[in-house]
RNA sequence: GGUGCCAUAGCUCAGUUGGUAGAGCAAAGGACUGAAAAUCCUUGUGUCACUGGUUCGAUUCCCGUUGGCACCA
């Protein structure tokens, strides 16, 4: 009997990490699961590059469009809810596999190599360390920091407030030093996991990327982007595709120049999911070619 | 054919009264543990078109060549 396999299809966004998991997918008769953090709200599927109807018909996907803008989501929870599901799927494959697909970094982390127990801040200590903030500054961040988890501090990158707030919200919250419950221990995980990298030629992946934007913008971007502009503040629309798309609706940028700025963020974004996984010796890199799903499926039966 | 203007980073251009050069855009490298398509840090890439001359020294001045643009024939 074959022992339970999580196939990881990561790589930079654009490359083509959903036709292939979808052929892997189809020969082993096992189910997707979404790696991606936007793809899981409903509401933008343009934007995201979601998998079409047609796509998810030819194998169930999980995590795509499962969310509301408005609904909390993160790393932590898509670990859980992952490793929740993922029994059930080697159930019900007949050879015991699952396909994991998708580009968002710290998601694939989570579920591959897990992520440290942090309490959920609530919004009274979210709401506090805000007004310290407004009030006094970043400064006045750093100085409880100093008080509370002057190991972090050593450690932290000063200019980063988003993260100097969060290590003091974890330590109101915890009533513990941020750094004390950063173990990035690596857990242990009950089935195989075989993570394959798809990557390209930078001039052709960037080639890719520019004429996928353009194709989202024939697909009608900025009609969704005008239905979900009311939510613009929310973080799941902090995301590129569609801060540039409310720019234009703000006037504070052409239309021609945030289709620009959605093909150069789109490359910056991809370049960084590639120093990401760089660092990751588990990864196996291939070129996308037809091939590809031939030799994973060769890793599969090693 | 003649006259004038131009030739500097991948692109658009600035600049050096002669001491081998800098902006914007594009680009490259990196960090990352509960918002991660987020957030943050670092970096300037050059035969200054080519040949010769003047000069201690030329990308800068001069002669010529090549290419481009404009005007005149």
């Amino acid at each position: 009997m074959n022992q339970d396999t999580l196939i990881v299809i990561t790589g930079p966004t654009g490359v083509g990490k959903t036709a292939t998991a979808i052929e892997v997918a189809r020969r082993l008769g096992a189910e997707i699961i979404s790696a991606d953090s936007r793809q899981i709200f409903r509401e933008i599927p343009i934007g995201t590059a979601a998998p079409t109807d047609d796509e998810m018909r030819q194998v169930p996907h999980h995590f795509v469009g499962i969310k509301g803008l408005a609904d909390y989501y993160s790393a932590a929870q898509f670990e859980q809810d992952v490793l929740e599901l993922l029994p059930r799927l080697f159930e019900r494959s007949p050879q015991r596999c699952a396909v994991m697909c998708g580009g968002s970094m710290m998601y694939v982390d989570a579920v591959c190599r897990g992520i440290d127990e942090m309490p959920t801040i609530t919004a009274e200590v979210r709401e506090r360390v805000k007004r310290l903030v407004a009030e006094c500054g970043i400064e006045a961040v750093v100085a409880q920091l100093e008080l509370l988890d002057p190991e972090y501090l050593k450690i932290a990158d000063r200019c980063n407030h988003k993260r100097l707030i969060h290590a003091l919200e974890i330590c109101y919250q915890s009533r513990k030093a941020y750094s004390e419950l950063r173990t990035r221990r690596v857990k242990a995980r009950p089935f195989r996991i075989i993570k394959i990298g798809l990557n390209l030629p930078r001039e052709e992946l960037f080639d890719r990327i520019n004429r996928r934007v353009d194709a989202m913008v024939a697909a009608g971007l900025e009609h969704e982007a005008r239905r979900v502009y009311p939510l613009r503040h929310l973080n799941s629309l902090n995301t590129v595709g569609f801060k540039e798309m409310f720019a234009y609706f703000d006037g504070t940028m052409d239309f021609a120049t945030a289709v620009e700025r959605i093909k150069k963020n789109t490359r910056v974004y991809a370049k960084k999911q590639i120093c990401w996984y760089a660092k990751d010796a588990s990864v196996t890199w291939l070129a996308p070619s037809p091939d590809v799903p031939d030799r994973i499926i060769e890793m599969f039966n090693a």
